[in-house]
DNA sequence: CTAAAGTTTGACATTGATGTCAATGTCAAG
DNA sequence: CTTGACATTGACATCAATGTCAAACTTTAG
């Protein structure tokens, strides 16, 4: 394992936009590959194509490549972070247009979300209580106080 | 469909601890009762056993079952839940005892929850906004606005 | 007693999210 | 050109969470 070839450059094109590839967003992000084609394959990203059909990143999907990755995580159903994920789109443009049945859709959802944060909050703050607790209070360097 | 037969009545104990079976609490909590079983195999809950074999339950549980079946739906895996949850019945009691690769475990965790919490508190603001703006912002008659 | 509804255990199917493998193409270095 | 790292597509495997069905027992209504 010597590492002979330097690791994929990321390509910077004359517009200074710098075009990463599946590779080195995944390593940005902490997304295997694999999981970056299921999203996109989900309908969840979209991505360039250079010449050769390599997929090609921006800056921006890594934000969005991470978000969507948290969102699954967070066993938001692929269908439903389609759909929110869209509307923010939607509402960063400008035309909030969001038929009825969508809209019940999301009302329904929207509790289950306050249910979640609840108790994710709930779980963080026992694990933060038992980390402090005990000898090991040196791992709460990270997660803030708030 | 003439309801002919009473569903299943909760018997009270001369102690008078309301022995619930597993119908009731699926009713109670909106959990199916599969899914009770299944948690209960996955050691994420204990059922005490009527003299007939049939599981009962305590209000005790139906919170816990809620609190379950939530963390479930919101990606926590099994694994960890079963550590968290036997975490907060231990802190209740007193000892913090915590061998060092589960503190690391949990440290680890954390920061993913924190994001998570981020992510779905985001969307949920997201769908929120989105509800408020459109003419369906009687849908939102629920959540209160924190 | 009988029927209906509830429960038990256990087996099997399914769905969603991921991992893994295979065959092939691209590209940069030597 | 050859090699090695990376990419592509697609098939197949796995795991967790759930649904579904079946056979047998319990309980309650009539």
């Amino acid at each position: 394992m010597t590492g002979t070839t330097d690791p994929p450059r990321a390509r910077t094109t004359p517009t200074g936009t710098t075009g990463l590839r599946i590779g080195e967003l995944a390593r940005r992000t902490g997304v295997a590959p694999r999981l970056v084609r299921y999203y996109e394959q989900q309908g969840l990203l979209r991505a360039g194509r250079a010449p050769n059909g390599y997929r090609t990143y921006t800056d921006a999907d890594v934000e969005r490549v991470a978000r969507v990755a948290s969102m699954v995580r967070s066993g938001i159903p692929t269908r439903l972070l389609k759909v929110i994920l869209d509307m923010e789109e939607q509402a960063a443009a400008e035309a909030p247009h969001c038929p009825r049945t969508v809209a019940e859709l999301l009302a329904a959802e929207l509790s289950g979300l306050e249910d979640r944060i609840a108790c994710l909050t709930r779980s963080r703050d026992t694990i933060r209580a038992v980390l402090a607790r005990t000898e090991h209070a040196a791992l709460l360097s990270e997660a803030p106080a708030r």
